[in-house]
RNA sequence: CGCGGGGUGGAGCAGCCCGGUAGCUCGUCAGGCUCAUAACCUGAAGGUCAUCAGUUCAAAUCUGGUCCCCGCAA
């Protein structure tokens, strides 16, 4: 039985893994941390956090401060004597004060193979950089934007097409199990931490808004890569005129194949899109105010051929 | 009350503004043709038009309520 006790960090859907398979091992989880609830989506309703709404759930205290530099925030998390906080994309940055408040410092599960991929958005930078390998890492915090010496690793392969949906599965899995092997680990016979190359240092910024749009003048394989990045979120789209009317298409699923013509043509009857080099087939889209669907599903209503123009 | 689109046979759409018992492309099933095919021909099955109520001689189409799905924005 896991004698530490455990403050957790963390907001989207990726760290939910991580926090469930901390309460299975049997972790005494003295409070959760996650950002606080935020008007958001249809209704802007106050909206609690995904890691927030499974730790009320499994009823843990959690706590939303909207910064850990006021004193009392931090008075409130010395508070909770935690030996070790996990931190998993929380999203909010931890000063000093924090970081060497619990005994055991403050360990991080980043979804990339650092020093590659520092920061907010590690999974949709690396599959549009197009890397054929990405994995999950396991660090001590400094104050650094994840500069800290790593403990523990693993890596995984992004096949072909896969889409940042499918790696994110993939990963907060392994980021899940990794993080609880690594603690066990650390209760038996302690934990060797090394530092991070100096060499090979990329940082992941946020996706934007303004990028997720497609622009059919790169490379196939850019617009794939692009495609396959944003799918399912944010999604990569472009206008297309259908029944008459410009609309958003979101494209969340392609494939790069060989073709030519001007960028943004349909080249055939079946979704194939010129590009700067080469072409894009669309298998799946989305319209504004649908579910996604098949090219052919959307082709039987919009049948759009050879020759139509994307913008 | 943030803005907006949508729920029509298994799939994707049209019809709704200008009420009069449902159409297109495809799929399915049966049969035919063909050396052969995601080919072609013939025929068939399959829809309480989300739901409740109202207006009307008559509503998928007009009015009001409810449920569900989705895009923007954040």
């Amino acid at each position: 039985m896991p004698s530490l006790r455990l403050i957790f960090m963390g907001t989207p859907e990726f760290a939910v893994p991580t926090l469930s398979e901390l309460l299975v091992e049997g972790y005494d989880i003295a409070a959760v941390y996650t950002q606080p609830p935020r008007k958001a989506g249809r209704g802007m309703g106050e909206k609690k956090s995904p890691v927030h709404a499974f730790a009320d759930e499994a009823g843990i205290p959690v706590f939303t401060p909207k910064s850990l530099k006021k004193p009392k925030a931090q008075e409130q998390f010395a508070a909770h004597e935690a030996d070790m906080a996990v931190v998993v994309a929380y999203g909010l940055i931890l000063p000093k004060a924090v970081l060497e408040t619990p005994q055991y410092g403050c360990i991080n599960v980043h979804a990339s193979l650092l020093p590659r991929w520092r920061g907010a958005a590690p999974i949709q930078r690396a599959i549009m950089a197009g890397d054929t390998e990405s994995g999950v890492m396991i660090m001590r915090m400094e104050e650094g934007l994840d500069t800290g010496p790593v403990c523990a690793g693993e890596r995984l392969p992004i096949s072909q097409d896969m889409t940042a949906g499918e790696l994110h599965d993939e990963l907060c899995q392994m980021g899940a199990k990794l993080c609880a092997r690594t603690l066990a680990r650390f209760e038996t016979e302690g934990l060797s931490f090394d530092a991070q190359p100096t060499e090979g240092v990329t940082y992941a910024a946020k996706i934007s808004n303004e990028e997720t749009r497609i622009d059919w003048k790169k490379s196939s394989h850019d617009v794939h890569n692009h495609i396959r990045a944003m799918s399912p979120m944010p999604g990569a789209w472009f206008n297309a005129l259908l029944g008459g009317k410009q609309e958003r298409l979101k494209i969340l699923r392609s494939v790069s194949v060989p073709g030519k013509g001007d960028p943004g043509t349909l080249i055939d009857n079946n979704l194939t899109v010129a590009c700067g080099l080469n072409a894009v087939r669309l298998t799946l889209v989305q319209r504004a105010g649908k579910k996604p669907m098949a090219a052919a599903d959307f082709l039987r209503g919009f049948p759009l051929g050879k020759g139509s123009v994307f913008g």
